[in-house]
RNA sequence: GGUCGCGUAGCUCAGCUGGAUAGAGCAUCUGCCUUCUAAGCAGACGGUCAUAGGUUCGAAUCCUAUCGCGAUCACCA
């Protein structure tokens, strides 16, 4: 509740409180008061019954009765049960309009010098395949987090770490060097990332080819699949590409690079950025020098075979492998190396966030239990910021039955069906074709985010690629919708506002959207401490619908007198303003138009 | 089996640190476009908050157990 309720309520409470029973509470539970009942404001009286033995309709009457008489904002007030119903006068809510009018983007904390440093991973693809509908949560999420940080005061550096290496870019490259005939995003007119994916497409189905002909050949299921010739093909290269084989090599950085060009691509059609980047290629390697570390400080222990492990059956968890017997390093070593490096390229970090699905909480758990372990004062802060599936109507999604919503296809897709609803609307005759097309794009992805961010991340969510996303109801596009008609209003009002007349009356659902307006910092910084952006997305809905409800219901521009409208359209301003600004938080952008 | 998460209207979801008669959207039905954008507004219909106990003035919310769904328990990443 941002609404500073102190002046008139919460001191002059706690002050008679002292004076009468002789207790001193210094905060109050309040809520707004619900409909049925007359009022704006509760004070829950219960809780004071801990200290004060009473009757709460007793005393209730006497903080009604005393806040009435001293003080000229509460005009009135009704107890039932141990709920102290006070009705608050149009001065107050002015004043209050006033205050939250003067600010230019307030809940928003500036960036300081002494800023926290936070960094923020998301996306962290693998580079065989291109995106899909998991990775739009992942990066939709990610980056919407950290934007609801930076909105909270810290300096973000948002960053991913992509997953470079191993057996799976090698099937692709095999492929690609047996059937590729010298296929190139460039001479096929295929995004670089759809290319590669095209060849790992290929490897598996002649994998499964070669498998089925030695099977009919007499060998059994499992033997076939570890000997069929072109598995055999990529292990070899992977053992190539391990010792620095040059073709290789050569190979293996072309087709990433066109794969990265790719998910430049998907980024920018998706709106988001990073500010740096990791590759698995550089640290894999990393991490054995902690191993050191926590062998010396008798955190780990080595096994006879000379692999290393942690024993974690104190905190309930279980023994973890962190070296091979061979030396060779595990996820979880490469987890810690890329930690540690990260903290040394940022040497102000004070914390991280990681965006991975929920099928690693285990890992991210191990992983930061082990980094205190090992004392670092950093790993205090550490936040695994875990979402949950996205699943189809028909089950989950797998690469393999060719379940998969590709992330390029869907954004398209998207857009279509926006212009097809636009176009039916046709309210956008007057803009160019270009600007026609920007709409397209910001509509399609504004329900498209809005879709994915309005769950709570820890849920699943269920996506019907047949019934796509609605462009109606509690969606992005409304919110954006509301936005464009609000910044036409303004366009239209010949009133400039200079300042608020304070002897207005304010009817009720005026009010109430002072009230909403006023609850937007508590939004941003509660889904700060959440990093969930849910918070944002139906704090958002709540101020459009009540917004909608003002503006159907109230004429504008057409009512004659001259303090009300004034007050009316900056109200409006105001609405759009938080609306933007709270859009932005999101990555949604919102047109002046639509 | 162990651990973690989830279970709220036919469907998709809200419900903040426990508070009054559990809220939206979609779907179904009824009204509202010669006045600021109808991608909207107003209304109707729709609930054993998985189940059973417990904690207390008061539980969808906290605790325990049970059931259901999912994830995880690799010298894969």
């Amino acid at each position: 509740m941002s609404i500073d309720y102190n002046a008139i309520l919460t001191n002059p409470i706690c002050s008679f409180l002292k004076a009468k029973f002789q207790v001193n509470i210094k905060t109050f539970e309040f809520q707004t008061t619900r409909k049925e009942f007359e009022g704006d404001i509760t004070l829950l009286v219960f809780p004071l019954l801990n200290y004060i033995k009473i009757n709460p309709e007793k005393l209730g009457d006497a903080i009604g009765d005393h806040l009435i008489n001293t003080n000229k904002s509460v005009i009135s007030y009704n107890v039932v049960k141990g709920f102290l119903n006070l009705s608050l006068s149009n001065f107050f809510y002015l004043e209050q309009f006033q205050n939250i009018f003067k600010l230019d983007n307030y809940g928003h904390k500036v960036l300081g010098k002494d800023a926290n440093e936070v960094m923020v991973e998301f996306s962290s693809p693998n580079t065989n395949k291109p995106l899909h509908l998991g990775h739009i949560r992942n990066n939709v999420l990610g980056y919407s987090v950290s934007r609801i940080l930076e909105a909270n005061g810290n300096r973000v550096v948002k960053t991913q770490i992509i997953n470079d290496r191993g057996i799976h870019i090698c099937k692709s490259m095999v492929a690609w060097k047996k059937f590729g005939k010298g296929e190139t995003p460039d001479n096929s007119n295929i995004k670089g990332d759809q290319l590669v994916g095209k060849y790992y497409v290929i490897f598996d189905s002649e994998y499964k080819k070669e498998i089925a002909n030695l099977v009919d050949d007499g060998l059994l299921l499992d033997e076939a699949k570890q000997k069929a010739p072109i598995l055999i093909e990529a292990q070899e290269m992977l053992r190539l590409w391990e010792s620095n084989d040059e073709e290789v090599r050569v190979l293996w950085n072309k087709m990433n690079q066109w794969v990265y060009e790719g998910f430049e691509i998907t980024y920018k059609n998706l709106g988001v950025s990073f500010d740096s980047y990791y590759y698995e290629s550089d640290t894999y390697l990393l991490g054995k020098r902690i191993i050191d570390k926590g062998i010396k400080d008798h955190v780990f222990y080595k096994k006879e075979d000379g692999s290393v492990w942690i024993d974690l059956t104190n905190e309930g968890l279980d023994q973890k492998l962190l070296l091979r017997k061979d030396g060779t390093s595990v996820y979880m070593t490469q987890d810690l190396g890329t930690a540690l490096k990260r903290l040394e390229d940022n040497p102000n970090l004070k914390g991280m966030v990681y965006t991975v699905g929920n099928e690693q909480d285990y890992h991210f758990k191990v992983l930061f239990l082990i980094l205190k372990k090992l004392g670092f004062e950093w790993a205090q802060s550490l936040y695994h910021l875990s979402y949950g599936m996205v699943d189809l109507p028909s089950g989950k999604m797998k690469s393999r039955e060719g379940t998969v919503v590709d992330a390029d296809d869907l954004i398209s897709n998207m857009i279509i069906q926006a212009k097809l609803i636009s176009e039916e609307v046709g309210k956008l005759d007057s803009l160019s074709c270009k600007q026609r097309d920007n709409l397209y794009e910001n509509i399609a992805l504004g329900a498209l985010k809005y879709f994915i961010l309005k769950v709570d991340p820890k849920k699943s969510i269920l996506f019907d690629p047949k019934a796509s996303i609605d462009f109606n109801g509690n969606t992005g596009p409304f919110i954006q919708y509301t936005h464009a008609r609000i910044k036409t209003l303004i366009k239209r009002a010949p009133t400039t506002i200079s300042g608020i007349d304070n002897t207005l009356s304010l009817n009720n659902k005026e009010r109430e959207l002072i009230k909403q307006l006023g609850r937007y910092p508590d939004a941003v910084s509660l889904a700060g401490e959440q990093y969930s952006p849910a918070v944002i997305a139906n704090y958002l809905y709540d101020l459009v619908k009540c917004y909608n409800t003002f503006y159907q219901n109230l004429s504008i521009l057409g009512i004659k007198d001259k303090n009300l409208k004034s007050f009316r359209i900056a109200l409006s301003q105001k609405v759009a303003e938080v609306v933007s600004n709270a859009s932005g938080l999101l990555g949604i952008e919102v047109p002046d138009s639509m």
